[in-house]
DNA sequence: ACAGGAACTTGATACTGTCAAGTCGTGGTT
DNA sequence: AACCACGACTTGACAGTATCAAGTTCCTGT
């Protein structure tokens, strides 16, 4: 059912995920995905929380590099796990805050980011500072990662002819502000 | 109609917007907003074409400055218009291409972006650095913008005492990637 | 043999977007 | 004065949706 769901996702957007269509890729009936899920948030919410272990996990294998590893890290889980990150930073179709264990993954998540911003990047930065850092990093990765998976980049900047290589660039471009 | 519609978008996002609702709140017919959009989706549109036109104006009023000002102008943007800001990056409710007067506006607030890069960043760039630059600069405020607006910014870094002095901050952080 | 639960099903309600077909006043034309 | 086109709606109907409520079937441990 979630991947149902995910594929629907991943094509046109949570939008147009429907417990009903889900439940008929399913091949069950109207009702059966409320056995599993408490409601249509509930769906949303287990696929929170795939995805943020997933991007943890994608970030923990980043982390002992460098900023560049993980902003690359980062933009590529969001393009390999389109439907999981499109449902994630949606507050308004599913609250983590209701949702212990995804918002468990969402922490170790943000951990990795914290951490490499404390143990690498700046090791006598205040907390002010810290928090900056990191909140920089996780913008501009973060906006990379929404433009080019929903944003009018491809129309508006111009075809990106090898987007790997123009992502590992702009992460140096931005790993540039930190020293 | 459009006020309604964004005062629902900023108070709990576009999937709440339904066009019933839009009409009671005018106190008309559940129909009335037919007349003037041909579905929900020009409705949204309608909303895209004043976003992008205030923010193509907000940027042109910054671009003289710099760089960091333009960032601080994207955001503020973003904060002030909330409503607009929400459905204006929502590609799956909302496709520009289907709305020429629309997609002028956002081709308009673009070109602020793209000017400055080739204007006052790096003047003699190649088309790639252009490309990379401004790129760089867009995902990084438009990053931050999302993550403060609907992102779990402040459940994750921290509660942030004077938000528009962090912007400007950052701002400045972000810049340093620049020269 | 049987209780209990997991994994559903059928049915109903209230809401939604959208198509179709009216109504009603106001301006200009003949 | 009669007419008519048009804007600004209204009423009605339909299919699709989330969700509540109440069954049903099957399997598993005692």
């Amino acid at each position: 059912m979630i991947d149902a769901a995910l594929s629907i996702v991943a094509s046109s957007g949570p939008d147009d995920v429907s417990l009903r269509e889900v439940a008929r890729a399913a091949g069950v009936s109207h009702q059966a995905p409320y056995h599993y899920f408490k409601d249509r948030e509930g769906l949303f919410a287990a696929i929170c929380g795939e995805g943020f272990a997933a991007l943890a996990d994608a970030l923990t294998a980043a982390s002992v590099n460098s900023a560049e590893s993980m902003f690359v890290s980062y933009v590529r889980f969001a393009r390999t796990h389109t439907g999981h990150f499109r449902v994630m930073f949606r507050r308004d179709i599913c609250n983590l805050e209701n949702y212990p264990t995804a918002l468990a993954e969402a922490d170790r998540a943000f951990g990795m980011l914290t951490d490499l911003v404390v143990k690498v990047i700046r090791p006598g930065a205040t907390v002010d500072d810290i928090r900056l850092t990191a909140t920089y990093m996780w913008s501009t990765a973060h906006g990379l990662a929404t433009l080019l998976l929903d944003g009018p980049l491809e129309k508006k900047i111009g075809a990106i002819p090898d987007v790997d290589e123009f992502v590992v660039n702009l992460a140096r471009v931005a790993a540039r502000a930190l020293q």
